[in-house]
DNA sequence: CGGGCTCTTGATACGTGTCAATGTTGGTGG
DNA sequence: CCACCAACATTGACACGTATCAAGAGCCCG
């Protein structure tokens, strides 16, 4: 609920990770490029960005003349009220693609803060029909992923509105944990979910309170453990039956 | 909550609208198309679907074979938990474009249902990438149209999540009357919205009972009115300042 | 060492859900 | 034409889930 310490600077470095050494590319939930495809990316793409733990990456109201893709660290969308009630619309991860939504003005509808360092990939958005011009197949990609986003906030949707509260804690745990779970090499059981429970309550349509006395419960259970600023999600399996939720087989996936 | 009366079939009528006399093209809210645009949708277009108010336009885990737009008429998008609780996701109107969602297997992750009689214009989903490879322009429109649709259950989702019933209530119907209203000619005050306190409830995620006192607030208050199947909206600004929300001012969007 | 976040817990208030009953309307079949 | 039924809207009483208020403990950092 803070106002979060610094807008993201555009400091472009010139330390550019390479498209082609792209440390996403080989993953196994994501598609491959063709040679070409590659060498449009590469060019399309004009910068690096780095942003601190806490700074507020996009603000709501803001026209933007970018579009972003996660290298590494975590993010989050939100919008707030007037009066400051804030909700949490989606987490961004590694691979995820942000900006998208203010297509064509680029004044953003919501804002997005970074939960850890991140660092961005950046785009033109001058330049995103020449994207769709001369490979259509990266603009049925972009078309793909905003689908995409879509039914993740559709059943997002239907936990806020339909789900009780342990459910939906439960819901978004298991959610994040295999979210992150896809971009981790094994089977790494220490994997930790850099999120307050004030960000929990503010996804879930919750208090603080209520929140934490939810989380109390599923750990009493064993399936997740709370730690200082952080999750680990123990019994995923256990979760997911709580909420009455398995995540989407997907194939490999497009990314930008 | 009732299951429905039937699935609609595709059947296709020849009497089909054609493209070029298409009566949402001319309306101020969408771009003009140009004369090979015009061209290539015609061409796309592989017929017409009418259903019957009350009918399962699309359902939840099925595959399909097509894209809709809708040409008149009004539905909804929902999903549905294991014991029947339901969530309407967003409402559909003509020029909508529906079944983009589950855009490469196809596998719908909700439902659509028909509020009252419905025509749908009929596309194939297998040739949507001749879509993107003939005419980038209409790609990017697809990647707008599911942008836009993205910012929308945003502000759905921050309803849900955290605004009052009375809010939320007061954010709905406002929503709903500034979309139809955009479709209709002239200051028609006499706008009614086909819908049942059920439905205000499943989209507000209340239940009907106490959504029946929320809506009896609003119209004591003199900002609705509500009729045996549907609501009228009579001060739409009163609406918009209990919901602290106005609608997005677009300029000509794109429709397909 | 102090101050700020985060997490925790108990007491209490309030918003919303559930149950139950009634009236109204429109459609259907005898 | 009437009786009946189903769907919808309405209302009051009560229960329960969640919010709010308040206070304190642990931790990190300047």
């Amino acid at each position: 609920m803070d106002s979060g310490a610094a807008v993201a600077k555009l400091a472009e470095s010139n330390k550019r990770t390479k498209c082609e050494t792209c440390p996403l590319r080989p993953m196994s939930q994501f598609r491959d490029f063709s040679a070409q495809e590659l060498e449009f990316v590469t060019n399309f793409k004009t910068g690096e960005l780095n942003t601190e733990k806490g700074s507020t990456i996009l603000v709501e109201g803001s026209h933007s003349a970018h579009l972003f893709t996660v290298l590494s660290g975590w993010a989050f969308r939100y919008k707030t009220l007037e009066d400051g009630r804030r909700q949490i619309l989606n987490f961004v991860l590694p691979g995820d693609l942000i900006g998208l939504q203010g297509s064509v003005t680029g004044e953003m509808e919501h804002s997005i803060e970074a939960l850890t360092d991140v660092t961005l990939c950046v785009f033109e958005r001058d330049r995103i029909m020449s994207l769709f011009s001369k490979h259509p197949d990266l603009g049925y990609d972009l078309t793909w992923i905003a689908a995409r986003e879509e039914r993740i906030l559709d059943e997002h949707l239907l936990s806020v509105g339909r789900r009780s509260a342990l459910e939906r804690a439960a819901y978004l745990l298991c959610f994040l944990f295999y979210k992150v779970s896809a971009l981790s090499a094994k089977e790494d059981t220490k994997i930790t979910i850099p999120i307050t429970q004030q960000h929990v309550a503010d996804t879930l349509g919750l208090s603080i309170v209520h929140t934490n006395k939810t989380l109390k419960k599923l750990a009493s259970r064993g399936l997740i453990q709370w730690l200082d600023r952080g999750c680990i999600v123990k019994k995923a399996d256990g979760l997911s039956t709580i909420a009455g939720w398995e995540p989407e087989k997907e194939k490999r996936r497009p990314f930008i």
